[in-house]
DNA sequence: CCATGTGTATTAGTGTAGTAATACACATGG
DNA sequence: CCATGTGTATTACTACACTAATACACATGG
């Protein structure tokens, strides 16, 4: 049975939509949302609940099986996999990257040094750890 | 005058040869190479030099321009400005913070530690550091 | 005024990433 | 075997980024 998950998609937003759900969906795995043997909702349920076209879907369920997250059970679906110790925590990474290649980026484009945005960025990440 | 620049574009490198004169020049002048008050090649001149068409090299000064980093002198050329109180001070980085507020918000929900966050971010960071 | 020097607005060509439409291969259960 | 369920290979369409060709506006110096 596929659980029913928070996926939400703006076609609007600049992120092309079968990476939006790619990186959601990982989250999803990463966060335990989603436990190792369900299986993700059918391609083209999902196309239909979010109104996109199926290959969309597909497109992102194949990136996912590509990193080893969820595995093809012909004529099933799409299940997902027991994470291999180290891949826990390279899966939670991999949500992360898009943010900080991003973050990267516009440190580059306003020559901000390394240390400058470390210095910026740890009051935040040690903030929100107490609530 | 315009100064002899060390200013290479390589094609077929993926990234648009309009970004890498862009970076290219930004570094310049924030490494003092290109001191306030100097003028860039003018387009022409450097798109013979780089065999690029001019208005790629037009829109590589227009985008050094925007950011202010540059004026524009009709008759004359682009010249380099002297660096803004914004462009050292807390302006750029308020830029970045929404951003890291995000990068925060998402290490936290997927129990990542900042240790964890700096490794990944740090090679992200200098990785583009290459003149 | 004209020749020559700036940068650029406008327009068009080109490549490619993202998306979509169609048809297919395979599995399951009746 | 057939109906219905998986995902996907193939193909085509579309939008947009990048680059380029042309013509223009403005400034300067003779």
């Amino acid at each position: 049975m596929a659980p029913v998950l928070f996926l939400q998609v703006s076609p609007a937003s600049g992120v092309p939509i079968y990476r939006q759900l790619q990186d959601q969906i990982r989250s999803q795995i990463a966060g335990g949302r989603l436990a190792p043997g369900e299986f993700l909702p059918s391609v083209r349920q999902l196309a239909q609940r979010l109104a996109v076209n199926p290959m969309t879907i597909s497109k992102a369920y194949s990136l996912l099986e590509r990193d080893g997250l969820v595995e093809l059970i012909r004529g099933q679906g799409m299940r997902v996999n027991a994470p291999t110790p180290s891949a826990n925590g390279k899966a939670r990474r991999q949500v992360l990257l898009p943010l900080l290649q991003q973050v990267a980026a516009t440190a580059r484009q306003l020559s901000l040094s390394p240390e400058e945005v470390f210095a910026l960025l740890e009051p935040l990440l040690k903030e929100s750890k107490h609530d």
